[in-house]
DNA sequence: TGTACATCAGTGAACGCGCGTTCACTGATGTAC
DNA sequence: TGTACATCAGTGAACGCGCGTTCACTGATGTAC
């Protein structure tokens, strides 16, 4: 092979993504607000001034934080738009795959609940933008269906939003949840899924 | 009148509230697992150690908050109950009521959506704790209700909970709202309620 | 009403500790020729 | 391939500071008689 790009760079980046790692760790019990630097250097094994040559703040490594736990829910998203059955069974489904994300990746949902509406301005405002980003991309996958046939832009985005924070909150009570009581929560969220489908079925009875 | 019961007590009282008043305003731009006791001492003007004559730590500060902010809430559920019209003037009405609310204790609502996924497990629990009678509050509210007849106890549980997760959702974004934006919240929101509005009225006719 | 004693909310000094940040450094990696 | 110099990720000592908590205290309020 010809050279790597860069030993020093790979060492880096692995530097780097341990002390996100070790972060995500430390965030399961507490909030970043009160996240410190040495704290997350000990974690790691580095000495704390290492910490500066990859973040300048706490709040630096949460906006990185938010681009990696957001970035993880996108194949999630498409996952969920690419479904093309609209019956219950599709709702059903929609729910697993949320809590099989919800398995695979409970730091980062653990870390989107704690953070979005937490002490940190920074975060807050990342984690907004990139949320109000997932709405509209659903608003795009929900306008080809069938069923916003006659719906506005707004009306749609109003309704992406409404999915999409029924998924974030669905996540957050699974990744919070007494072990033996996910199945009871997924029931629920199943349900309220349904009743949200069914106002969305009538919109237009109602409106027009 | 008699002897006041107790001028010692009510000034133990006044200190208390004090550092409960101080603490919200602290934590408007912070989380509780970051707040100090010097630092909330310092802001009512009392020693450090005064602080333990009335909490043992931060977080039962915090839970003390929680029956603080939470009991606030109260009132405006029992208001949201007591309408009895059903039409869409009165979704329009129980956001404005929701509004004035955010308007009257935007501390106490910022509080709320801070410390419910927050870092400080206590303070999580009492809040999970009070939401749940919450819905169950409005599950009974609801039961009363002529668009509730045939609807099993379980169901009509899932969705007080769905409306009262809207509800502090709703609450959180205003709260959190750039000066201007309220009204056009205010809109999503209500849009929001009616979608679940017409899926509960829709609900028997799929079920059954 | 007056006196003697008990209670206890708030004080202030003191402690040891871990924090964030600075700085000059080291030595492995990268680059130019 | 070999040499000489540049870069820069990670180090380790040092700093001043504010933290939580302890303790014995003070003096106003409460109580018993």
């Amino acid at each position: 092979m010809s050279h790597t790009v860069g030993v020093r760079q790979a060492q880096k980046q692995k530097t780097r993504q341990a002390l996100l790692d070790a972060a995500l760790v430390l965030l399961e019990e507490q909030s970043l607000s009160s996240l410190g630097i040495r704290e997350v250097t000990r974690a790691v094994g580095v000495a704390p001034t290492a910490f500066y040559r990859h973040f300048r703040s706490t709040a630096d490594l949460g906006i990185a934080l938010v681009e990696e736990a957001l970035g993880s829910l996108h194949p999630l998203i498409e996952s969920l738009l690419a479904e093309h059955d609209d019956s219950e069974q599709l709702i059903a489904h929609m729910v697993d795959l949320i809590s099989a994300h919800v398995q695979d990746h409970p730091s980062h949902v653990r870390f989107l609940a704690r953070e979005r509406h937490g002490g940190v301005q920074p975060v807050r405002a990342a984690m907004a933008t990139q949320l109000q980003r997932f709405a509209e991309e659903v608003r795009v996958g929900l306008a080809t269906q069938a069923e916003s046939r006659g719906w506005g832009e707004d009306d749609l985005l109003m309704l992406s939003r409404l999915y999409v924070d029924h998924m974030v909150m669905t996540a957050s009570e699974l990744v919070e949840a007494e072990p033996g009581t996910e199945e009871a929560l997924k029931d629920t969220a199943r349900r309220q899924m349904l009743v949200i489908h069914l106002g969305r079925a009538h919109w237009l009875d109602h409106r027009g």
